[in-house]
DNA sequence: TGCCCCCCTGTTTTT
DNA sequence: CAGGGGGGCA
């Protein structure tokens, strides 16, 4: 098909003519050629793909900027970003080199934007407005609610558990495939229970429905559902975003790219910008493909390649680019910079232990501090959270503050979600999964008792008058107790922080017994987290948040004695975007990354290499891999280990070595005079 | 029949 | 380190 554009000019006022012209000179001067051209080029579709560190970012600001200055409403312009936090930086900074209206775009993830519409529209689906949105855990409580309900329970052992049900759901919603064809596919071991798996998520899907519950999968298939099945919102919708950009494209999945396109069908003004080399998101049902297929899909799409890097020095490059060579499926791009000096080789560290990699670390970042580096210009990533356990001790103990980010969240350790299940049964009586929870807590409630007074909440008209639910007398006063304190809370004039005393004060003797080992570190978290939460300002508002926006700091979150902005600790994956000025990767070793799990499926390696990758690029000026020879499970056994299969084919020539050595006793002996 | 405690195993990554 | 399963006990 031959597609030709025809450009229809806007009668812009020449007001407006005349300031772009004004700026125009302004973003000549700061853009790079290809940066330039995707800033300027604002009819059509538009693929940007673009390296690490090439400004990708720098981009997108100075487009929003553009189309603003040029007199587009903000409100006309949509820009679906991974997180919420991207979206607020890159509006900001919009903001500050056009226009300040920039900051009015809408922008967020997929599934925040589906929430909006949803809660809008949702009505022609059937959708209350006010439905819950379940985060992941909640939806695998749900799941094993249902699992109990179908008496799928009690069956032997074979069936899978909750979160791999999860996985299985989710991956077929995803990846738009059947349950079966996802159970066949991926998880053959479990073909014996296909029928029941498949029962299950039949219940669960209408489980959901009745109780007007969205998981995140269906935020996205629900606006999907909503613009197919309903022409007139979609136009209306689709409508009123005249430009429509999407960040980090690569890690889109289906149902994404079919909402781009959706979203941008009236206009065609559809803005896509990623980096195929740095997709790491297929275990989410991301497919690479979808930015390779991309100018397929939208035919006559304009394809403009950034390839000149301003973040890392040459010799950072030269690591990069051999890493990311490795892989199977060949990638387009050869990443180039013109920064001088060629800075310093990137290191491998070979630490003998854990412990020895974790003093390395902390001492290194504490020499950087010295010359002036300032501790939130460096970055600790690992491959899974909990691969940084003994140097968060290792930098407690020398008083290094440090944020975590990724691993497991607040919002997702057991005493958190006990204190939000008072909540959500506040917002909503129904929420049986909710009331399963918080039921469990009780002294002598076990799973048996408990679903006979969900069993009773379910058709209750009062659902707070909880002592009627029994006829044992046995809980009758603990129910009366927990159904006064709920009824008294859950009238509208009560405010959040009310709710969230009352609520502490109910919960914390029940911590300190159910958690009893280690109630003092759990208290502190939830002492934590209600100053995170204290600004919000309903307890309606505050669920929707947390299950959208999390509070992205991981549990363990040391609280800074002074001013000084601290040290990262991420996980690749939430560092994705990121920069520092140092970056130590650590537990670079095989069976970490590549993840054990991946090691015999080549698609799989290959989305380990760009994992890699992605963690290696986030580095500006200084970058160490780290790895300890010997490695210990469970405080002891020790074993040896291998180093990151990726990290062995590297050339001698671009990177130095650095071999840890204990200082020896003879060296204190020499420098003390005799 | 239902609850509680101990032991075991293993979750990579996130909206 | 946390959650699930199994065994023991009321």
């Amino acid at each position: 098909m031959n597609v030709k554009t025809f450009v229809i000019r806007s009668e812009a006022p020449s007001a407006a003519l005349a300031l772009v012209k004004l700026s125009l000179e302004k973003y000549q001067r700061e853009l790079n050629a290809a940066q330039l051209e995707a800033v300027t080029t604002t009819q059509g579709p538009v693929l940007v793909v673009a390296g690490a560190g090439t400004g990708k970012t720098k981009t997108l600001t100075y487009r929003a900027a553009y189309l603003v200055a040029m007199g587009v409403p903000a409100s006309e312009i949509l820009l679906l970003t991974f997180t919420r936090r991207a979206a607020q930086e890159m509006l900001r900074r919009a903001a500050t080199v056009g226009d300040a209206r920039a900051a009015d775009i809408a922008g967020g993830t997929f599934h925040a934007y589906a929430n909006r519409v949803l809660r809008q529209h949702g009505a022609a689906l059937g959708l209350g407005p006010n439905f819950t949105v379940l985060d992941q855990a909640d939806a695998e409580d749900t799941i094993d609610y249902c699992r109990t309900a179908l008496g799928l329970h009690d069956k032997g052992t074979r069936f899978p558990r909750k979160f791999v049900l999860n996985d299985m759901i989710s991956a077929a919603a995803n990846k738009q495939q059947s349950i079966e064809e996802v159970v066949l596919q991926g998880y053959p071991h479990f073909e014996h229970c296909l029928e029941d798996i498949g029962k299950l998520a039949k219940f669960y899907s209408h489980y959901k429905q009745t109780n007007n519950l969205l998981d995140y999968d269906d935020l996205l298939t629900q606006l999907q559902r909503l613009l197919l099945e309903h022409p007139a919102i979609h136009r209306r919708i689709a409508g009123g975003w005249r430009y429509v950009m999407v960040d980090e494209y690569q890690d889109t999945n289906l149902v994404q790219a079919e909402l781009t396109k959706l979203l941008s069908s009236v206009h065609g003004n559809v803005m896509a910008v990623g980096d195929d080399a740095q997709s790491i998101y297929a275990f989410r049902g991301a497919n690479y493909r979808n930015i390779l297929d991309f100018p397929q899909a939208y035919p006559g799409c304009k394809i403009i390649k950034l390839e000149e890097n301003y973040r890392s020095t040459q010799r950072i490059l030269d690591v990069t680019n051999f890493i990311i060579n490795q892989a199977q499926e060949k990638f387009s791009k050869h990443l180039y910079t013109r920064r001088e000096p060629a800075g310093e080789f990137p290191a491998l560290v070979t630490a003998p232990d854990e412990n020895m990699q974790s003093a390395f670390v902390a001492q290194r970042i504490l020499e950087l501090r010295e010359e002036g580096v300032p501790l939130h210009e460096i970055a600790v990533l690992m491959r899974n959270g909990r691969n940084s356990f003994d140097l968060e001790i290792e930098l407690q103990r020398r008083k290094i503050p440090f944020v975590k980010y990724g691993g497991q969240k607040l919002v997702e350790a057991a005493h958190i979600r006990d204190f939000l299940s008072y909540l959500k049964v506040l917002h909503n009586p129904k929420d049986l999964v909710s009331w399963n929870r918080i039921l469990l807590l009780l002294e002598g409630v076990g799973p048996r008792t408990a679903r006979g007074v969900t069993d009773w909440i379910k058709d209750a008209e009062e659902p707070y008058s909880l002592e009627r639910a029994t006829a044992s007398r046995k809980y009758v006063l603990a129910l009366r107790e927990l159904g006064e304190l709920l009824g008294r809370l859950a009238r509208p004039e009560i405010s959040l922080s009310n709710i969230t005393e009352a609520v502490l004060a109910y919960y914390l003797p029940l911590l300190r017994r159910h958690y009893f080992e280690d109630h003092p570190r759990r208290e502190a978290d939830l002492e934590n987290f209600l100053t995170i939460i204290s600004s919000s300002d309903s307890v309606e508002s505050l669920l929707s948040e947390l299950a959208l926006d999390p509070v992205d700091q991981a549990a363990t979150y040391e609280r800074l004695e002074n001013d000084e902005k601290p040290l990262v600790l991420s996980t690749i994956h939430s560092a994705k975007g990121l920069e520092w000025h140092a970056v130590f990767l650590i537990n670079a070793l095989d069976g970490i990354i590549p993840s054990s799990y991946a090691l015999g499926n080549s698609t799989e390696l290959d989305e380990e290499l760009r994992l890699l990758y992605v963690a290696l690029t986030r580095a500006q000026n200084l970058l160490y891999m780290c790895y300890p020879s010997l490695a210990s499970r469970r405080g002891y056994d020790y074993y040896l280990t291998n180093p990151s299969r990726f990290l062995k084919e590297l050339p001698g020539e671009i990177y130095e070595r650095l071999l840890l050595v204990e200082e020896p006793a003879v060296n204190l002996a020499l420098n003390e005079p005799a």
